[in-house]
DNA sequence: CCGATGACGCGCC
DNA sequence: GGGCGCGCCATCG
């Protein structure tokens, strides 16, 4: 619902927005994220992730690397493997197969 | 203003 | 497949 976003960036606004229309048990990656605001800036998607002010609210847990690998979490990247698998996410070697849990562009631009 | 930093991505070896 | 280098963009000091 409605989160107070008053007193952050507009670029932390449109990460977290975009962030909570991942699905459960679906994930998106940093550079889909970034490609769905407009431009290139995976890598600052992950800094606002990084500081993500509603650790339940924003599922920031739902953000992969493009290559499948788990990627980085605030409170322990274990932490992070773990919520996904009780999203039902299987996760081999500490990868994730984006051919089968990747949300569609789409879902993130409504 | 400018340089440094970082939950990234991709091409190359 | 693993490791390295360079490019990417918003923030911070």
């Amino acid at each position: 619902m409605g989160l107070d976003f008053s007193k952050l960036t507009e670029f932390q606004k449109k990460v977290y927005k975009i962030t909570q229309k991942i699905p459960k048990g679906k994930v998106a990656t940093y550079g889909l994220i970034a490609e769905v605001i407009g431009n290139q800036s995976y890598r600052a998607v992950g800094n606002a992730l990084n500081k993500n002010p509603y650790p339940i609210k924003v599922p920031c847990h739902r953000v992969v690397r493009s290559d499948g690998k788990i990627g980085g979490f605030a409170s322990g990247p274990e932490n992070k493997e773990k919520l996904l698998r009780n999203e039902n996410v299987e996760i081999n070697n500490g990868k994730i197969n984006l051919n089968k849990y990747l949300v569609s562009k789409v879902i993130l631009l409504k």
